[in-house]
DNA sequence: AGGAATTTTGCATACGCATGCAAAGACATT
DNA sequence: AATGTCTTTGCATGCGTATGCAAAATTCCT
């Protein structure tokens, strides 16, 4: 409702109580000066005599001036403002990915603009949102938003990096863990072990980070004589994980290997096994993760995951998205960054610790 | 570099390429009607016929046209944005609170700017860029932002709510749990379980949040004929906790109950008790944290915890908003949302289950 | 049908700022 | 002192939109 402004206009008393926004003008007439010069006091690099400078700053923040950025970005057709795109479930986007991208970008001159997937699969409108405030970027952060959005962001001129996710065939740039690498990686683990039967907890079946992760993992398992892993989907739920976690532990044949597609679902798995089959870790089952989240590490669970290089990724995002910004024709891009096994107590060591992936 | 728009201008073969940005004019050329039919048909509420609108829409469908809500945000004087300032410990946030947040705000229209306060302390340099940027209202969750921004902003204008956080003695609307409630009710529970010897691991000390609860525990000791509760202070990190928590089983006479400022300590603290102590939870010693946090509810802790009603929260903080939005005299008010203790297992429980706080 | 009441449309302007252009000033060089 | 070079300043305009006002078009009523 854009009209009730109509209702506050008049009322003289309103704007004097909000005294919010003293414009560029205000400041010229305190200073006596122009008011371009006012907004050259104000532009980096622009020209502008010292003495001019002081009487305008003087004068700007006598009456607690400060630039418009919003009319700013009307001239300049740049916003600084980054649209990041995040999924409904925000507990598998790394703690700390958000505020580590928040800080580099901040550091870089940018906001972020935050937009969540709705649930409803109606990301299209987020997107609409994103594009309407002149992003002069978009971080795509959600699994499982469609890659489709991509293609329309780029086809507006907006650069796109896809965080923890590929797309598709299509070209866009993307940033991303070394899933195959870990998937691989601990399926050699396993074997090196003595584990016969692997098995795998997938997540969502869209996201491409679970589909790479199993796809190293099929590719490990081949290359070490392991069979064929056992594919359990545990959704993203911890119900869902545990639902999985027990289907495998029922089988006649139990796995004595899992990978599980996040932390959070080899948490629940390492509990399942505990406590609702009592099973001991790593003795009677290995169990790996992927990511290294905090849990990880606490001295209850002292998960073997597949650590993914969160700063790292985070900068290289933050990097190409500054590339793209400098120059539009930059070649859109892959980034791998590479991750790294942590062994901790979960999974069942080798006699020789010699892995090749 | 804003100059650099002048490399870009005389190269047509860009505009052609980065055909970003048709405006309402070319809408309106292409659909032979006039600028302001086509800013009536994208305004709510505005007069225009349905045949009109009709003509328009195609012509802007087949443009891929888009208001430019940077340039409405110029006229109406609302930019749609709600300043979101969250601390540089983004652990401490209940996850999912930005989740709901934003969920909640796009959904009446509003979009998140968010900012982090930088470690350096220079958060104030954050709040001008939010002001900067025409935010409508601002949202301070950060529990170690200072107090004074949220005056600046309300002196500015804008409105404030304080999310999980007090301001000492300043009128500014803010959403917190029951802390101290729930202070008061850990204690009861010690008592009732039979605790002598209460203590309490606190968070940052300029936290509100923290010292709430700290002051309501001291209540309930004191009323309840516990004695004063013997207090660490853990820092935000884990290892502070961990050495908080070592400090007091280290001590001659040993706490038998202890109330954590947030759940991540109390993990931290349940697993020192039991790993490096080698203590039985709850027979040896209780814990009790605060906020319910996942990890809470997982098998390998099951801690005991004062529940804060996220959600409820969220609700109330956005509610705040709106009201304030939509009438800028609304009195600032503070509301206290109820937790709620959920009883697990790292406290003993009292013979009869009669608590009163 | 014809005039009044109502709705719809276009024109013009303003929001707050950045920037090209030319005028004015500062300064050095001959 | 006169000329040329470089820097600083003001003027005017435009970014893309919303909106008051008046003209035009439509509807309604008798």
């Amino acid at each position: 409702m854009p009209n009730d402004r109509s209702n506050l206009a008049p009322s003289a008393e309103f704007v004097g109580q909000i005294n919010l926004g003293a414009t560029a003008s205000d400041v010229a007439r305190r200073a006596g000066v122009s008011q371009s010069a006012v907004s050259r006091c104000f532009t980096p690099g622009a020209s502008i005599s010292p003495r001019m400078r002081v009487r305008v700053e003087q004068a700007a923040s006598a009456l607690g001036y400060r630039p418009n950025l919003l009319a700013r970005s009307l001239i300049t057709r740049r916003s600084g403002m980054i649209g990041v795109a995040v999924g409904s479930v925000a507990q598998h986007l790394y703690p700390g990915t958000l505020q580590a991208l928040a800080t580099r970008l901040q550091a870089s001159g940018y906001r972020i603009l935050l937009f969540t997937a709705p649930l409803d699969g109606q990301a299209d409108l987020a997107l609409e949102q994103i594009m309407a405030y002149q992003v002069d970027a978009v971080v795509l952060a959600a699994a499982t938003l469609s890659s489709r959005l991509a293609d329309q962001c780029r086809a507006a001129g907006v650069p796109v990096v896809l965080y923890n996710r590929t797309s598709h065939g299509r070209a866009a740039s993307c940033v991303t863990g070394s899933n195959r690498a870990g998937g691989r990686e601990a399926a050699a683990l396993f074997a090196a072990a003595g584990h016969r039967r692997p098995a795998f907890i997938a997540g969502d079946p869209a996201a491409s980070t679970s589909r790479d992760r199993l796809a190293g993992f099929r590719e490990g398992c081949a290359r070490h004589g392991l069979p064929e892993p056992i594919v359990e989907t545990g959704s993203f739920t911890d119900a869902g994980a545990k639902q999985a976690m027990t289907a495998l532990l029922r089988r006649h044949l139990r796995p004595d290997a899992v990978l599980c597609a996040w932390d959070q679902t080899a948490i629940v798995a390492m509990d399942v096994a505990r406590f609702d089959f009592g099973l001991k870790i790593p003795d009677d089952i290995s169990i790996i993760g992927f990511d290294d989240a905090p849990a990880a590490s606490w001295p209850s669970y002292q998960l073997t995951t597949y650590a993914q290089a969160v700063i790292p990724m985070v900068d290289a995002t933050v990097g190409l998205l500054l590339e793209q910004l400098a120059n539009p024709t930059a070649p859109q891009r892959r980034v791998v960054v590479r991750g790294q096994m942590v062994l901790r107590q979960s999974c069942r060591l080798p006699p020789t610790l010699e892995l090749t992936a």
